[in-house]
DNA sequence: AAGGCGGGGCC
DNA sequence: GGCCCAGCCTT
């Protein structure tokens, strides 16, 4: 007896408990598609209470698709700031402009699934819960809650193959069939709120009885975990130099890969060795008098990072930028003085920001310039 | 199939 | 500290 994923207990739960997100429609109404693109993609690998400020803000400066199709991407990247994974923000902006232009918004899973960032996942969680298809977007909380009501001691690309199957099957079920949005939104509230990775709240939960899982007491067991990738340690060296009015020099990176398009401030490549206040001779965008203003630590997914940040003020900047686009030939882009007024506009990691945070010290304690790091 | 790609909250 | 999160893309 195949347990069933939609059974009527798990809508009268959700009917009773679901959270009133801002992308959520009140119930029985329809969903916004804009809101429903715009959440979904912020989503991605990404919690829930980290994107509701950042859908709060995208939604007070774009209040609609078009005018999202109509900002410059470097806008998109800025109000992206802090939210991490930045292709996103350039996936979603050019999803934008395709959808604003076409003047339809795509409802079927296999059309949004062909929009840049559309992954399986997306295409199909927009497709149920904006436009009703009756189809079950499998991300890491319906992996859990299938992975545990089957009781499927699998892990990789097995489980995945095996849960993608439940979930086609799923879809048939009548229940789904008359409510898709909220039967996938209930399984999110559930795996958030219940079904947790850790500590199972299985009393309650309205998935329990027919629970191979937790019939074999195994809930917490599974799914397995993935084995631990190595995370190895990377070292930096920045500088953070400012001119008597307080502007900062900053360089723009590639618009591909790490962090790709923001802004960072001028420093050597990052490597497997450590750097230190010496080599600020070899790296130091100009001359000046180098202090040690800190150390920043930062993890990103595969890497741990460790920033040595040496600060220097000047009366003002000396000529920069000889060249205007350097990025063709593959060089580094040219500096940029930026105003600190200016900075919260600008397309930043968090990491950066860390390190413009220590600018504060450039200001105060005006002792001899150190000589070393640590 | 595997790894690159952010960041923060939670235990 | 480690783990996980409403994943996607490239190789």
């Amino acid at each position: 007896m195949t347990p069933s994923l939609f059974p009527p207990a798990l809508f009268a739960w959700y009917d009773r408990m679901r959270r009133p997100l801002p992308w959520r429609a009140p119930p029985g109404a329809p969903a916004d598609p804009y809101h429903v693109l715009l959440s979904e993609i912020m989503l991605q690998q990404t919690t829930v209470g980290t994107v509701i400020p950042y859908f709060a803000r995208f939604l007070e400066r774009f209040p609609t698709l078009d005018a999202l199709a109509a900002a410059d991407e470097t806008e998109v990247l800025a109000l992206w700031s802090g939210l991490g994974y930045y292709a996103r923000a350039r996936n979603l902006w050019r999803a934008a402009r395709e959808i604003a232009a076409r003047g339809l918004f795509p409802r079927r899973t296999e059309e949004l699934r062909a929009l840049p960032g559309f992954g399986p996942y997306t295409a199909a969680a927009v497709a149920a819960i904006a436009f009703a298809e009756p189809i079950v977007p499998v991300d890491g909380n319906v992996r859990r809650v299938i992975a545990r009501l089957h009781a499927l001691d699998l892990a990789g690309p097995a489980l995945d193959r095996r849960v993608r199957g439940i979930a086609e099957a799923a879809a048939a079920e009548p229940l789904f069939r008359a409510r898709p949005g909220d039967g996938v939104q209930a399984l999110f509230d559930l795996g958030a709120a219940l079904c947790t990775p850790r500590a199972p709240l299985c009393l309650t939960c309205p998935l329990a009885p027919g629970c191979q899982a937790r019939a074999q007491g195994l809930a917490e067991a599974l799914p397995r975990p993935k084995p631990k990738l190595e995370r190895p340690e990377r070292f930096g060296l920045h500088f953070l130099v400012r001119d008597a009015e307080g502007r900062v020099l900053l360089r723009r990176r590639p618009a591909s890969g790490l962090l790709g398009g923001l802004w960072e401030l001028p420093g050597a490549p990052w490597r497997e060795r450590a750097y230190r206040a010496e080599d600020a001779a070899h790296h130091a965008p100009l001359k000046a008098r180098w202090r040690v203003l800190g150390e920043v630590r930062h993890g990103f997914t595969h890497f741990r990072l460790s920033l040595l940040i040496l600060g220097a003020e000047l009366s003002a900047f000396p000529r920069l930028g000889v060249s205007e686009d350097k990025e063709k030939t593959g060089e580094e882009s040219a500096l940029v003085p930026h105003a600190p007024e200016s900075l919260a506009r600008l397309p930043l990691s968090s990491v950066m920001r860390k390190c413009l945070a220590l600018g504060g010290r450039l200001a105060q304690e005006s002792g001899p310039a150190h000589r070393a790091a640590g």
